[in-house]
DNA sequence: AATCCCATTGAAAGCGTTTACAAATTGCAG
DNA sequence: CTGCAATTTGTAAACGCTTTCAATGGGATT
């Protein structure tokens, strides 16, 4: 490898004046940087940036803890923040936690044990305490996708996500709506509240209780909206999903007991996944700014590094977007 | 920061021996490494990685290279390298380079100045040379996910991949098979050529040529697949579709002709999406052996980093596994 | 008691940068 | 010319760790 010294010797200058030419730091002859940057290019000289991070004491490099990579949507946020790291020449680095605490705060650990100069951390499943825990006050950190007591966060509204929702059924004149989730989720909470405000009150009896993230969303979803719609539908003519998945199961359910999407029922999701775009009939479905969430989650942290020193944590909602599609085709149209 | 020298004060050592009690690098007496693990404790030392790469010249950081996080291929992928390379204590510094052979070129360029261990690189769409160039022989590199001249390579056999489907079709008793994609499609050679082993023929009319990852495949697929059928489909029985997208866009497409998929026309699809367990029919499809492409690109690189020295460049194609789903249910049962 | 060996320790030289400080050079006003 | 400031350059000390080498000391061996 060649190394500053090299440069330095060749070109009978001293090692600062190589340092000086490379990092554009202060003055330096013309005729001298022209010999340096001769011997650079000649010897295809390469900085060594661990040295410089010992030096400089910043690493560019952004740690990123995720719950897990292989979802779709972590994946999309990872590469936003990649985007943006990368314009602003820092580079990253990955911890996947796999919804394990432990290794969670391993990669912590990596991380500033490698200098990092911030770390972003989406939560998911595993619980933050543990890991802004062992995070020094002197590493910027911010949380992505989530909100969390003290912490900057970065975060879409699901409270605002279910409004939406609420105004666009109520905007197609549904009135009894099925909500399949866990009720204290809090997008049905904004969901109520929004149709409250409109006088309309949403039945207990309507809401189908469902972990949406356990094992075989689907297949569950499914079960518990066909034994639902065969029962007692009670005159309900649409139907809001904690998510993507289990709609698609509720849609398979519905078309099975051979009731029309969305003629006689209209289905909604949420998280927009690609899913929402191939399925039958086309899933509406409330997505979250991906591209805002990670370029301003990088932003956050970038301005921290950069020094800047506010009292309180920053809490930053987004607003989510609402995408129509087949599965709530206006009823006047078409029935 | 505490550093060794802090731990070295106070346990009144020199800074040698706190370092040989960290690393466990040669012996201690008994009471002066309790001393300074006493010390280790009570100031809570961590090291500087960064001082370590650069007295060491070693990293354990793998930098890896991908055409795109936010596909879910890509991601699973790195997903499982991350968990081997978690394994053996190495970190992740990724670089996605969105089909930009400039952004991969100056990802690389990062790695090495950060003296990574090894790269691996997943070209996706864009040419390796460029990237290849610029890593010098003393670096690791390996392939994943593909082959390429010259440079270990881990990757799943397409052309296996085309024979699995084919005798999976053969055992189904299908003769008079379409196929959507390119023609030079290496799993489509395989499927050929086990065809032709069998004394079966395709139809070079039968080869419905689409580009399958330009924009919007499905959208293409349904109309050509639409096409296809409506005027001259010939007998034909069942369809090989090059990726699960375009499969699905030829799913809709006979849907909608009122054919029915598995009795008429069985579909096989490629990649093995999570799409395909969603789709209706579900979709029978080819996955590549992620997991094992995952780990075997890391021991591939690890032990050229252990200083391994192969004589000449590995390629270790793997085995594809053919996924039974709906979409090919046998006829005999079916119809 | 002298010799040798081994286990333990410390001093110091790296690793490849940056940077504070001082020295040397230059230009220019007095 | 002399003095002074500004510009350019070099020296050397960090940064936090590892590792070589030599020194020390205590047994064991003769």
């Amino acid at each position: 490898m060649v190394t500053m010294k090299d440069i330095a010797e060749r070109s009978g200058v001293s090692l600062a004046t190589v340092s000086r030419v490379l990092s554009g730091s202060s003055a330096v002859s013309l005729d001298k940087r022209r010999l340096v940057m001769t011997w650079v290019r000649k010897l295809d000289y390469r900085p060594n940036a661990t040295a410089q991070i010992l030096a400089q004491k910043k690493a560019f490099l952004l740690g990123v803890i995720l719950p897990e990579i292989s979802n779709p949507f972590f994946a999309e946020v990872l590469h936003q923040i990649e985007a943006y790291a990368f314009l602003s020449g820092f580079n990253i680095i990955i911890g996947n936690a796999c919804g394990n605490e432990a290794k969670a705060v391993e990669y912590v650990a990596s991380f500033l044990s490698r200098q990092v100069d911030g770390i972003l951390v989406c939560p998911g499943d595993i619980s933050g305490e543990a890991i802004f825990d062992r995070i020094p006050a002197s590493t910027p950190v911010t949380v992505v996708t989530q909100s969390f007591e003290g912490i900057d966060s970065v975060f879409t509204s699901m409270e605002w996500g279910g409004d939406l929702v609420a105004r666009h059924l109520i905007g197609l004149g549904h009135e009894r709506i099925a909500l399949l989730g866990e009720g204290k989720d809090p997008k049905f909470v904004g969901f109520t509240g929004e149709m409250k405000k409109n006088g309309i009150d949403i039945n207990p009896e309507w809401m189908l209780a469902e972990s949406p993230w356990g094992e075989d969303v689907p297949a569950n979803s499914y079960s518990i909206t066909r034994d639902f719609f065969s029962n007692h539908s009670d005159g309900v003519t649409a139907l809001f999903a904690a998510n993507d998945y289990a709609a698609i199961g509720a849609l398979h359910a519905l078309q099975d007991l051979g009731i029309r999407v969305p003629e006689d029922v209209a289905v909604v999701g949420f998280d927009n996944t690609y899913l929402s775009r191939q399925v039958r009939p086309t899933l509406t479905s409330v997505g979250q700014p991906i591209e805002d969430i990670g370029r301003i989650a990088v932003e956050t942290i970038l301005s921290k590094i950069d020094g800047e020193r506010v009292a309180e944590p920053r809490w930053i909602p987004l607003e989510p977007r609402l995408v129509p599609r087949e599965s709530t085709a206006s009823r006047r149209n078409s029935s």
